[in-house]
RNA sequence: GCCCCGUUCGUCUAGCCCGGUCUAGGACACCUCUCUUUCAAGGAGGAAACAGGGGUUCGAAUCCCCUACGGGGUACCA
């Protein structure tokens, strides 16, 4: 099995590219096969400079690895269209040798001439086919020696010439059999005026000389698949089987998820950060947001497919195993960011603590936290995890480390203290400082023994003292936060707390 | 407009190919209860869907047709 990703760099990838590429890695790794990168910049102009190292950084990123491409090189090379140019032109005057093919010189302005004057006369969106044809100027309707005069002197394209009267089918492996008169069908240029193909040559040929077999795209692709069926037919060539993926929908309903969407919907569309060069604008990505590869990747791999089975989470590795393109559904499939989180928070939980150190630590760094040592930090994500979707709510939810409450605390906090504590606070401090060793479990037997011989309610207790080592009245443990704090450090909060407080009760 | 593809809970979907086992299953979100010092997480429960209409059949979410709706395509863009 030989598979292909072919994007065109005209921009950031979204993340139904991702999913696209996703899929056509997932099979090719299940069967042992090849996994193609190639870059179809036939459009000059839309060419957008940094675009292909972002797509490689961002597939990267997402744990999506090639087999051959512009950046490792291949069999095949090269991998971008460009540098291909010249292969293409050659296949598309064979074309025209065969009869498959024709050269037309319409100017753009005779092309809209065209159009306007079969619109007039009542045809709804009229383009370069059977009908028209004839109208036109081009060398089925141009005499020989004038066809070969404007060869030499004039800028031309090569259109197919799709025949008469047939009805292609072909079967796509999702879909199953679909079907197309070629009376709905245009003379599609094949090779443009600046001699770079269009899509469709270029993805024909190279599809066939990289020796692909299975082609898995966008369903935007599935209307144009009966000319490319034709093309491997003039060729003479065995064409691959087909598969069009659904699209991913807009969450709101309005159309597919396009890249200009960006995060005006709220939620990234890219997997990685990008900086348009033109306008200077940013759009966020996963990476940014906080998102694991393998959350972005799980979710997206259940986005048009479902296991057999009713897990939903997958490691990547997982879901080689139980990826298929027969549990591929065939209707667009609408983007759920609630979704996409809770899945995230499922890997967050997985991943060996280890792991998550590694990127909390250049988080931590990168806003100037104070310095934690590696244990601590440890201990600081295991507490927070459990209550974290997203990477920055680890470092959030513990914020209690980094940023001593200050006091007086809030009217709204301050009113939930108990100030029966507060009196009884000297006491216990002074208890503490002897309290051998300090662990959570320690701490906790402490408390409840205390509170208990005061006659204190727990639940009266343990808000005063969170607000007190926190100046927050929720969060994780307060036993294991002060297990982490560590005996100094809680008693100095103590003592400070008891500083602010300790003379009111005296009023 | 025309062509192609699609349509099961709000969302992702299972079931559909091979009609009865579907009083339609799961997950996210939502609601209730529970656990808990708190917030989460966890546990238990709840509400929630076969687009509509015709056929075929003893029987249809499942097969056929029509309609509606949604999406895609209709460029010398991919």
């Amino acid at each position: 099995m030989v598979v292909r990703f072919a994007p065109s760099p005209t921009g950031p990838l979204h993340i139904g590219g991702v999913r696209t590429a996703l899929y056509n890695y997932l099979l090719a790794r299940k069967h042992g096969g090849r996994f193609i990168l190639r870059i179809e910049d036939t459009d000059q102009t839309r060419f957008v400079p940094g675009a292909e190292e972002y797509i490689i950084e961002a597939l990267t990123w997402c744990g999506i690895e090639f087999d051959e491409g512009p950046h490792i090189g291949g069999p095949h090379a090269p991998y971008r269209q460009s540098e291909r140019k010249a292969l293409y032109a050659q296949y598309a005057h064979l074309l025209v040798e065969r009869g498959w093919a024709y050269y037309a010189f319409d100017t753009e302005s005779e092309l809209e001439e065209m159009r306007q004057r079969f619109e007039a006369a009542g045809m709804v969106a009229p383009q370069y086919n059977a009908v028209t044809r004839p109208y036109m100027k081009n060398s089925l309707t141009l005499p020989p020696e004038e066809v070969q005069e404007r060869l030499r002197t004039q800028p031309y394209v090569v259109r197919f010439l799709v025949p008469r009267g047939r009805e292609v089918r072909f079967y796509d492996e999702i879909r199953g059999w679909v079907s197309v008169h070629t009376k709905e069908m245009d003379d599609k240029v094949l090779l443009k005026s600046d001699g770079m193909p269009t899509y469709h040559l270029a993805n024909v040929v190279d599809d066939h000389l990289m020796r692909v077999t299975h082609v898995i795209r966008g369903e935007e692709w599935l209307p144009s698949t009966p000319l490319h069926v034709l093309l491997y037919e003039a060729f003479g060539w065995e064409r691959p089987k087909f598969a069009h993926l659904p699209l991913l929908l807009r969450p709101d309903g309005g159309g597919k998820l396009s890249k200009r969407d960006g995060d005006q919907l709220g939620f990234p569309v890219f997997p990685l950060q990008w900086r348009d060069p033109q306008t200077g604008e940013t759009s966020e990505g996963y990476r940014e947001r906080g998102f694991l590869p393998e959350g972005v990747v799980n979710y997206l791999a259940l986005l048009g497919w479902h296991p057999a089975e009713e897990r939903e989470i997958f490691t990547i590795d997982e879901l080689i195993e139980a990826f298929s393109l027969e549990r591929v559904s065939k209707a667009g499939a609408r983007f759920d960011f609630e979704k996409a989180r809770w899945v995230n928070q499922q890997h967050l939980r997985a991943l060996p603590l280890r792991r998550l150190a590694e990127l909390i630590r250049p988080l931590w760094e990168s806003r100037r936290l104070p310095p934690v040592p590696e244990n601590s930090l440890m201990a600081l994500i295991e507490l927070a995890r459990e209550r974290a979707t997203l990477l920055p709510e680890i470092i959030e939810a513990v914020r209690f480390y980094y940023e001593p409450p200050t006091f007086p605390l809030p009217d709204q906090q301050g009113a939930k203290l108990n100030l029966a504590l507060v009196e009884e606070l000297p006491e216990w401090i002074g208890e503490l400082v002897e309290l051998e060793p300090w662990t959570a479990e320690d701490v906790e037997r402490f408390i409840r023994r205390k509170a208990e011989a005061r006659g204190l309610p727990i639940g009266k207790v343990l808000p005063t003292l969170r607000l007190a080592l926190t100046g927050d009245v929720s969060g994780p443990s307060l036993y294991k936060i002060m297990e982490v704090l560590g005996r100094g450090e809680t008693i100095t909060r103590l003592e400070r707390f008891l500083a602010a407080y300790g003379v009111q009760r005296q009023v």
